[in-house]
DNA sequence: CTGAAAGCGCTAACAG
DNA sequence: CTGTTAGCGCTTTCAG
């Protein structure tokens, strides 16, 4: 009973054509950038498309040219803002690329083979993984055929695969040492994910560290990433009859939940009750009720490089893996204890890093 | 110098039904869910499937079918953490039913013709537009190519594509209502985008409720839905020599971030101080430490019914556009200050409706 | 500069 | 149940 006709399907090259008496070659030549088409034929082309409401099929010419000019995009669906940066980015990037973005979202500690296995399918020119795993198997697969894949925040044991990291190990360690000069006591580690190299090597850097300068009880609970982990995390270390008054979290979301916890529920204020970092540099860690101390994680530079090694993998045949760290620095704000020294303040932005004398090795 | 060989390209059917001994229809059709093989066939294509490595290419299925099985998401990169759960739950749901998003971010304030411009070159099965405009021109050629568009958390004003909305018209009534039950004087209402429907109505909501109890002064900025916006409108309202004693935000994203700097910048404390509502129910709300009260949109019930018009658009021919309103409930937290009287608890959750005496036009 | 013709990898009738 | 045969809409040689 709709008022305008039966929904006619989308215009085809071949109707252009014939509405602007060429051949469907010179049709599919006035759309494609660097072809030969005289102006006279290109204005009556145009004319007949807009007419039609032509649009070229871009799966077509997925089909015969080999490239989907997809990428597919895995992101856990954990609610973390961190995944939400890196994918918002990540679409526009690739956007000015000519590259658009197949998304994936997986619950993370499910394997991600099945997944992957639907990607595949699509025929994505490329694969970027989120924080999500990557079987050798799949790994191995994906070389084979020529599919570039980078893991973006996480990586692989084998080095097989390109990856984008921060820095976790040293941002460990300069959150311990910062914790340190802080004149902590009792310190804790709230883990992301076990299999997760990010959190594990994050937790590697600051225990280590901790151990070197004599500390070798470190609480820890595991978070998962997730919100009710992180609650669950930070309530039970707040629980114990001698809780910490340093916590380190994996990630800045599972840091926040802390602080809204350590506040809300047990009545401490973080930065003077106790002192809680987390590592990513999210955007709410700058709100003044937050105030996250953190160790940063440039989303934007991860994006970069992320895009970077795509599209040179997608140009060079063989390209070798590449194992890119992106570098951070240790964000002062509110909520953990200052250290007397170290702090440098640029702009409205104020980092750390170990006074001279006690950085000797 | 890589050790595997150089790259082979990924195996197709044909070279499948060669290995097997079979036709390339018969590889075909054992990747055919509905479709008749003999075991003997079956079992041979498989094996020569496995061992090539072979993936039915979607996009020449696409091709051939006319179906694409690809969703286009439209969603605005500005960090709202409701469009974040909107996206993970969307791309979840529609994953069930065989679909994958295509995911295009859009800066809210540009046009988004070019995006969707964009878009409809990939042959997407059906769109989805969060919180983002559609020109009529578009609306009306999606309309004639059969493209079912469904707008989430948005509308034209011309109802001639599907919506799936919020109340948001009687939530921002019932926000007034709520504040008024409170006892405050002194209302504003940070706005969203001027051209966003949703804003509108909201405030519409608010507004003539407020003007029926006798309030015609209500104080407004807007917030533009950023994060900067957002900032700087709250610290307007803040800095007033006559400062509001209610604020109505309209989203949860401005609301959180109001608090933070009502509490933070100011000093003052939401709930006690000032109050501060919301609208959606994000979950970071939830957390103790802004126990934000607000006018709920449940995400979960909009997905599912974004995911069942689509279906159903995809089905039926010629389905006649949709405008559903999943109702919502005022959410009571600590936010704002609370009334005496209608506040219902439901396990963890307490709501508030006008009690009956009020409840009269 | 232009048209004709040959596919990209797959599905869908159609005969056997 | 199986193989053969047309294409889906487009890019791309290849002659003209």
């Amino acid at each position: 009973m709709s008022s305008s006709g039966p929904t006619r399907r989308p215009a085809t090259a071949h109707e252009v054509a014939k509405l602007a008496g060429v051949s469907q070659s010179a049709v599919s030549r006035v759309f494609t950038p660097g072809a030969s088409a005289s102006p006279a034929t290109r204005e009556r082309v145009l004319a007949a498309a807009e007419q039609l409401g032509y649009r070229p099929n871009l799966v077509a010419r997925s089909l015969i040219m080999g490239r989907s000019h997809l990428i597919g995009v895995v992101v856990p669906g954990n609610g973390n803002p961190f995944y939400q940066q890196a994918l918002e980015q990540l679409s526009a990037a690739f956007a000015t690329q000519g590259y658009r973005v197949l998304l994936f979202t997986t619950d993370q500690d499910m394997p991600s083979d099945p997944v992957l296995e639907e990607v595949l399918r699509y025929k994505v020119d490329a694969l970027v993984l989120v924080s999500t795993g990557l079987s050798s198997r799949f790994a191995e697969e994906c070389l084979q055929i020529g599919l570039p894949v980078v893991m973006f925040n996480r990586k692989t044991d084998s080095d097989a695969s390109s990856s984008v990291t921060g820095e976790n190990r040293k941002g460990g360690k300069r959150v311990a040492e910062y914790l340190l000069a802080g004149g902590h006591r009792r310190f804790a580690y709230v883990a992301g994910l076990e299999q997760s190299s990010t959190s594990r090597d994050r937790e590697a850097g600051f225990t280590q560290c901790l151990a070197k300068h004599g500390i070798q009880q470190i609480e820890r609970q595991v978070g998962g990433y997730s919100a009710a982990g992180a609650e669950r995390a930070i309530r039970a270390l707040l629980s114990l009859k001698r809780a910490p008054d340093a916590v380190f979290c994996a990630n800045d979301h599972m840091a926040l939940i802390a602080i809204s916890i350590a506040r809300g529920e047990f009545g401490l204020e973080p930065g003077t009750d106790l002192s809680i970092v987390g590592f990513d540099d999210i955007l709410m860690g700058t709100w003044p009720i937050f105030g996250l101390t953190t160790y940063s994680q440039p989303v934007g530079r991860m994006v970069e490089r992320t895009v970077e090694i795509v599209l040179r993998q997608l140009a060079d045949q063989p390209a070798a893996p590449v194992q890119d760290v992106v570098s951070g620095q240790l964000i002062v704000r509110d909520s953990a204890r200052k250290p007397n020294a170290g702090i440098t303040v640029e702009g409205d932005r104020r980092t750390w890093a170990p006074p001279a004398a006690v950085r000797a090795r």
